[in-house]
DNA sequence: GCAAATTAATGATTTATTCAAG
DNA sequence: CTTGAATAAATCATTAATTTGC
């Protein structure tokens, strides 16, 4: 509609398949830096913002979620159909039980407080049949974070939208659309912790939560 | 917990008035400039960032609409009690029917898409007790704005949350608690339109859409 | 009075739902 | 129909009130 270009963001070939290897990777909910490395490293195939990112994993997330909940709503439906006479449930809040463990085993934890990088998760179709292997430093390798259930409480919850005060990657360095060149990209040797490429910003940030 | 402050943002009592001050004049959902001025002008007393106002803005507003739910709910329980032989309402957002219209009559719109900060809204106690002289800038006056409902659905939904972009308005100039000097702040002279006083910013703002 | 224990408020996050562009 | 964007609801988590036993 405006000239100069379209409304929303719209996700370059090579944009959405990193993306989806992130998000089979275990990402589900980037933080703050997380958000910043991706859309830097995105902006490289196209015109992206922190929050297009952001958007997106939420929306993947929510609706990979919901297509499982369907599932396992339609099996129930024609399986079981009367083993539950339904108790007049009406909040739906119990809709959460069906989906709180995402494909996979999960201790009994509130479905909220699940350490946010934590499960390879999903299950499905995909990631089941990938490698897994560690293309990008945010999928900070589940399987090495198994070392003890102590963080479930503690550090469940931390780094989570502090991103929210972060700032833009910057006005997209003019695009450019490259061939997509196999995932060798991201020389993975960032800082990572909190200082960004925008320097003149880390003043204001929230001092990024480790135990919020 | 952490020696140098706290966890969370505690508002000072002037803070806090001068927030709910704002509310009462109409202002449900600032947008992203309306933010940056409100923290600035709320900087001068006490530590605040950003992202406090964006969620005690919303915080008050949810809570606001629970509470009116919760009346009317209860309300419903004693008089009528069996009008609506319940047509077993599974789906838990019939309730926003109940909650929608804000204690004052709304064309029928989605509950969604009612213009952010558009109606006087409120009406309980207080706001219908009070001048509604415009003290802020971003009490935009209601009753001016009456001028056509075409812009029911252009504009609404529009300056959402733009905000989430901008970027915190400094390292809060090392805080004063003053004694509150009855409301004769803020010269209501200021430009307003996007650009803050914070120009090292103003160039990653997502162009601030008006139409987004 | 005054701390530990409990409860109420409320700041901060996450999830669910809706809207609407393409 | 898919999905980016946005908002509301639910929830978590921490701080302040309040109570309780001494």
């Amino acid at each position: 509609m405006s000239p100069t270009g379209s409304s929303r963001w719209c996700p370059t070939p090579e944009q959405l398949m990193i993306l989806e290897e992130i998000y089979r990777g275990g990402t589900r909910t980037p933080n703050a830096s997380q958000i910043q490395q991706i859309t830097a490293h995105l902006a490289f195939y196209g015109k992206i913002e922190g929050k297009n990112v952001f958007y997106w994993f939420q929306n993947h997330k929510a609706r990979d979620r919901q297509k499982l909940r369907r599932k396992l709503m339609s099996k129930q439906m024609h399986q079981q159909h009367v083993l539950y006479n339904h108790h007049h449930h009406n909040n739906y809040h119990h809709l959460n039980y069906l989906e709180a463990p995402p494909a996979c085993v999960l201790p009994p934890l509130s479905h909220y407080s699940r350490p946010v990088g934590f499960l390879p998760q999903v299950g499905d179709e995909e990631a089941s049949s990938k490698q897994m292997v560690s293309y990008y430093p945010w999928n900070v390798d589940h399987r090495l974070h198994q070392e003890s259930f102590e963080m479930d409480n503690s550090m469940a919850r931390s780094c989570g939208r502090d991103w929210m005060m972060m700032q833009d990657v910057g006005p997209t360095p003019t695009c450019c659309n490259r061939p997509l060149k196999t995932l060798e990209l991201f020389p993975s040797s960032q800082p990572l912790p909190s200082k960004m490429s925008t320097p003149h910003l880390s003043t204001s940030l929230p001092q990024l939560p480790t135990t919020n």
